[in-house]
DNA sequence: GACCAGGCACATC
DNA sequence: GATGTGCATGGT
């Protein structure tokens, strides 16, 4: 991507995205995710909440807090099987106590147990260590970035795929790393608006682009209406 | 009772 | 490198 005419779809793309965007705030407001929550507290959320409902997350979250383990140090000492008890209501259990743990673990082994001297790492250096943590994929460490540590991070998920193929935004086949690539070359780096649109993506993602074969009344599918879809 | 949800690692071809 | 599979609960 570097053509007069890959700029071009560019620009084109990012008139559209912020236009939509706007629309969409206006119509839903702020989607207040991980509201109230420590950078901690996102991050457990961030792992609990893989291929789970956010509501199943409260429940293990809740669990955790009830039971004074929702800090690092706590989390370092409990056994595995007793943290796969207390986050059952999410999922998964038994992986994802080994995911907090294996997290655990590398925050204690690069960062003496503190999330604040993990965020003082270049973010692009962080993203790759989180990358190497077992239970932690782009999404997951996207997620940390953007939600936990502020980073202007676009998170990619399976709703933006969904939605931006849906209205001919991005090509199905698009990668991880390209799609989001190409949403953060298009919008300022602003990391409470990349925060507020992915919220935003995911609720019109819920109401609008299922598995349904059209998105009829969908308020991307009116915004876009009457123009060329965009072909990368 | 089927389907889905704010993924990821691992096996296999 | 693409595709398939296991992991598991709770809401609709």
């Amino acid at each position: 991507m570097g053509s007069g005419n890959d700029r071009l779809k560019r620009r084109v793309l990012a008139g559209e995205l912020q236009s939509y965007y706007r629309r969409l705030f206006k119509q839903y407001g702020p989607q207040h995710w991980w509201p109230g929550s420590g950078p901690f507290e996102v991050i457990v959320g961030a792992i609990l909440t893989q291929n789970t409902a956010w509501q199943n997350v409260e429940q293990a979250i809740r669990n955790l807090k009830e039971a004074g383990l929702l800090t690092p140090a706590a989390l370092l000492r409990i056994p595995t099987r007793k943290l796969a008890r207390l986050i059952r209501p999410s999922g998964y259990f038994n992986i994802k106590a080994a995911r907090l743990k294996e997290f655990i673990r590398f925050l204690f082994d690069e960062y003496g147990g503190s999330v604040r001297r993990m965020f003082k790492e270049d973010p692009a250096c962080l993203r790759k260590k989180l990358l190497n943590v077992k239970g932690v994929g782009p999404e997951t460490a996207d997620s940390i970035l953007l939600y936990a540590g502020g980073f202007p991070v676009f998170v990619v998920d399976a709703y933006t795929r969904r939605v931006f193929h849906r209205h001919g935004l991005a090509h199905r086949k698009m990668d991880y790393h390209d799609l989001q690539a190409l949403i953060i070359s298009a919008l300022p780096k602003d990391p409470s608006l990349f925060n507020e649109f992915h919220a935003l993506i995911v609720k019109v993602g819920k109401e609008h682009c299922g598995r349904e074969p059209d998105c009829e009344g969908c308020p991307l599918q009116r915004f876009l209406e009457g123009r060329a879809p965009i072909s990368w």
